[in-house]
RNA sequence: GCGGGUAUGGCGGAAUUGGUAGACGCACUAGACUUAGGAUCUAGCGGAGUGAUCCAUGGGGGUUCAAGUCCCUUUACCCGCACCA
């Protein structure tokens, strides 16, 4: 096997002191800016999934270096969070410390790999010079009305002690430890998000992805349109106001139903005669857990509330009203108007309760079951006979305004973004609570707002942050009226600092602005940007929704942050499983950098399988990715000095066959494409030419071995600011080909014509083939098809 | 329930978008060189058959000169969302 370590470490090195991928500010060059999820520094180090989530750039960022771009391809530390803390408190040492020995560790192991970060632009969110942005933005954010706090349930997982955003408790889980998520009634920070929502929307049409990326992203911000409309009820001076997507059903109303903790209910609690029975159920609803929910969905439960009565403001029709747990207070308005005629929910309820259903829309049996598809619509006074849905909504949207009972109105799923967490390891959030003057953001020349030093990162038991137990950071003035006041003492999410580290990549150490308008402008949008699945409902909604934001504000040029966006598969265990310390199938990326090198490593996690697409690890499969390396190397001592075009149309195929795999990030078949050309070359020989062209194609995956070839075969300095190697689509077909004679559609003989045969020629070569002459003798040919350049199908009878 | 996806040898996976099914690699078999091999090289490698051939891309049906690829239908698995009104 070739000495990889030397060449590895020399090559290595050989980078470094070159600062060989050091992204320059010279705008009169084209830029490329490729982005890939900057890692969390784990205790655990680096993963062989970050390995396949960095690989894809890095060919591509070396390959574009060599296309003559002026590259920029960041790396940086994500490193506020619960596991450092969580882990600090164990270990009893400051997360300071462990963030900076993790930082320490991943970059050596990164650099181990050969990746071609510009290790000049590292950012760490923790960085104070860091963090006073992202406290600058929030404050902006306040400023400009998108920060607000508000009493509300909120997602709590009660084992981390923290309040969860809608995207940190998806399925009802804690996103760090997997408990199950309760609600809670708290007092929490909220970003507007929900303000942004039709452009985060807008913009996905911007972003070159794939079909489920933009999907998971307009379905996890849900927007409905339809329309709110008011309920009077009956005797009093009080109007219940629901959201539907159908208002056009209005007349099919028989019911309405309210969500548990609807406000309503506790207003007219003196009103409501069966008050104890609806408490009952209330305490019912809130024990059950997310799961019991899910699985009873066809078991409707429910009460109804004596004493209130609502008006169908359509006809004055008395509405009973109930109080069910299967309406969320969290959407639309917290109650509905339930047509059990065409809602399989409230057919379940209806039937359950034994509540009238009349049919508005005309095409099911609503004697068996709910009809939910279009149809005519009846029982409807002036809706009847129509049957086009979208004019019917129109019609009854356009009544409801008239009569001042209700209008068009949009709803989405996306919530508003729960921002402070109830712990020490994050950004302090720059606010003061003053008795006087309420919540006042602390003034910009105070940033940063720095983590003071605690000895104690517990949490207290209420689930108050540890800073609150810090009086010196605790008790300050009031910025605005000098009074005592008391600073806030929670802190950001950990995807407060992702949200924006893009931007600071670009000028990682202005320390009067977050970035340099200029530089933005040349660098920004990012060209390419690749990361998990998972962050396709976090981590790209927030990043668009501040980056939006800062564009609207007229920090940054332009609104979308991200030109294309791709992600990568999981790799699996060797197992077929997940990768997990408790299942101990874990493949540790260094084991395999020092039994068979870093070219190896990369180019196999590359080889393995479609990227976009989870894999399973094969440690007998690597063993074929060292060898081909192997036999790459021992090439060399092949080499001729000839000069011949023998192999021309196979070198112009193979550069192109790979040029495009790469592009496409079909990276197994480039692979297996410049295993086909070795193997070519063991075959047929190989010109000095030749070999280069191979080492060229090869370098973006194998970067080490094919700098070390390049030298010594070729006496060439260094292949990072080389030449990629250029194809003639003329010259990549042969002037002969393989032609293919059918009969009746099966394969029977292969014929080596001239490439510029006619199809007549064609034709009657095929006819006199023998193998297919044995099949056509004593039939009749019925047919014969030609297709240039391919095959002849002779169809017989 | 809704939405999306996948199904090809013993395994990971290819297939110019309707035109030679199984590229490339692993594993396996035989042989060569070796004191030795977890090294290297040569040959073979979907199934059946001595063979010509036949059968084969989850199952069934269809369109076509030609289907892994298009249409209908069915099964299994995976992923996302989930009582969203």
């Amino acid at each position: 096997m070739y000495n990889f370590k030397e060449i590895e470490k020399k090559w290595q090195k050989y980078w470094e002191e070159n600062k060989s991928f050091k992204a320059l500010d010279d705008f009169s060059k084209k830029k490329y800016y490729n982005l890939v999820e900057f890692p969390y520094p784990s205790g655990a180090g680096m993963h062989v999934g970050h390995i396949k989530a960095y690989g894809s750039l890095e060919v591509i960022s070396r390959k574009r270096r060599m296309e003559g771009y002026n590259v920029l391809f960041p790396i940086g530390f994500d490193a506020f969070g619960l596991p450092t803390e969580n882990y600090a408190i164990k270990t009893n040492t400051h997360p300071r410390v462990v963030t900076d020995n993790n930082i320490k560790k991943f970059t050596e192991q990164i650099k181990k790999v050969g990746f071609s970060f510009d290790f000049d632009r590292v950012v760490d969110t923790t960085d104070e010079n860091y963090y006073k942005w992202t406290q600058w933005i929030f404050m902006k954010m306040f400023d400009n009305g998108l920060v607000f706090r508000d009493v509300a349930y909120v997602n709590y997982c009660p084992s981390c002690k923290v309040v969860l955003s809608n995207e940190d408790s998806q399925g009802g889980k804690c996103d760090v430890c997997h408990s199950d998520v309760i609600q809670k009634e708290k007092k929490v920070w909220y970003l507007r998000i929900t303000e942004y929502a039709d452009k985060l929307l807008d913009g996905l049409n911007d972003i070159e992805c794939q079909s489920n990326i933009r999907l998971q992203q307009e379905n996890w911000i849900g927007k409905s349109t339809g329309a709110f409309v008011n309920f009077k009820l009956k005797d009093l001076d009080e109007t219940l106001r629901i959201y539907t997507t159908r208002p056009d059903t209005l007349f099919g109303v028989t019911f309405m139903v309210m969500a548990p903790e609807h406000p309503l209910i506790d207003k007219y609690s003196d009103k409501i005669t069966n008050m104890d029975k609806i408490n009952a159920y209330r305490e019912f609803a809130k024990k059950k857990t997310e799961f019991e929910r899910t699985q009873l969905v066809k078991d409707k439960t429910g009460e109804k509330i004596e004493g209130l009565v609502a008006i169908n403001p359509i006809n004055n029709k008395e509405i009973p009203i109930y109080i069910s747990d299967y309406v969320m207070m969290g959407y639309g308005t917290g109650a509905i108007m339930a047509v059990p005629a065409h809602d399989e929910r409230d057919y379940d309820f209806a039937k359950k309760f034994g509540i009238d259903i009349i049919e508005v829309i005309k095409g099911g049996d609503i004697s068996k079951e709910a009809y939910t598809g279009d149809g005519e619509m009846v029982n409807s006074e002036f809706l009847n006979g129509m049957t086009n849905k979208k004019d019917s909504i129109e019609k009854i949207a356009n009544y409801l305004t008239e009569k001042g009972i209700g209008e068009k109105g949009v709803q989405y799923k996306m919530k508003d973004w729960a921002f402070n967490r109830q712990r020490y390891w994050g950004e302090p959030i720059p606010i003061v609570h003053c008795d006087y003057c309420g919540d006042v953001r602390i003034p910009y020349e105070e940033l940063p707002l720095r983590l003071p030093a605690v000895d104690n990162f517990e949490p207290g038991t209420d689930g108050e942050s540890p800073l609150a137990k810090i009086d010196s950071f605790v008790n300050c003035k009031c910025p605005k009226c000098g009074k005592d006041a008391k600073r806030e003492t929670d802190t950001m999410p950990q995807w407060a600092g992702s949200s924006w580290y893009f931007l600071r990549y670009i000028d990682p150490h202005n320390d009067s602005e977050l970035a340099n308008m200029d530089k933005l402008k040349y660098w920004m949008p990012v060209d390419w940007y690749n990361g998990g699945m998972e962050h396709v409902t976090r981590h790209l909604i927030y990043s668009r929704f501040w980056h939006r934001f800062l564009y609207d504000i007229g920090v940054v040029p332009c609104a979308e942050p991200y030109k294309k966006r791709t992600a990568q598969g999981l790799i699996l265990g060797p197992d077929g499983e997940k990768m997990s310390k408790s299942r101990g199938n874990v493949v540790d990326p260094l084991n395999v950098i020092d039994e068979y090198g870093a070219d190896t490593l990369r180019t196999y996690i590359l080889f393995m399988g479609d990227y976009g697409i989870e894999c399973p690890w094969n440690d007998d499969a690597i063993k074929g990715v060292s060898r081909f390396l192997d036999r790459v190397y021992s090439l060399k001592d092949k080499v001729t000095n000839d000069d011949r075009n023998d192999l021309e149309s196979i070198l112009h195929r193979c550069i192109k066959k790979v040029s495009n795999d790469i592009e496409s990030m079909k990276f197994n078949t480039a692979i297996a494409e410049l295993m086909k050309l070795v193997n070519t070359f063991y075959e047929k020989g190989v010109t000095k030419n030749e070999y280069e062209v191979l080492i060229k194609l090869l370098y973006p995956f194998a970067p080490h071995i094919t700098e070390e070839l390049n030298k010594e075969v070729l006496g060439k300095d260094s292949l990072v600011y080389s030449s990629w190697p250029a194809y003639d689509e003329s010259k990549t077909v042969d002037n002969s080909f393989e032609m293919i004679v059918q009969v009746n559609g099966k394969l029977r003989d292969k014929v080596v014509v001239n490439a510029n045969i006619t199809k007549e020629e064609m034709e009657s070569i095929a006819l006199n083939s023998s193998n297919a002459k044995k099949f056509i003798d004593g039939k009749e040919v019925v047919k014969v098809v030609v297709v240039p350049n391919k095959l002849v199908n002779i169809v017989i009878k």
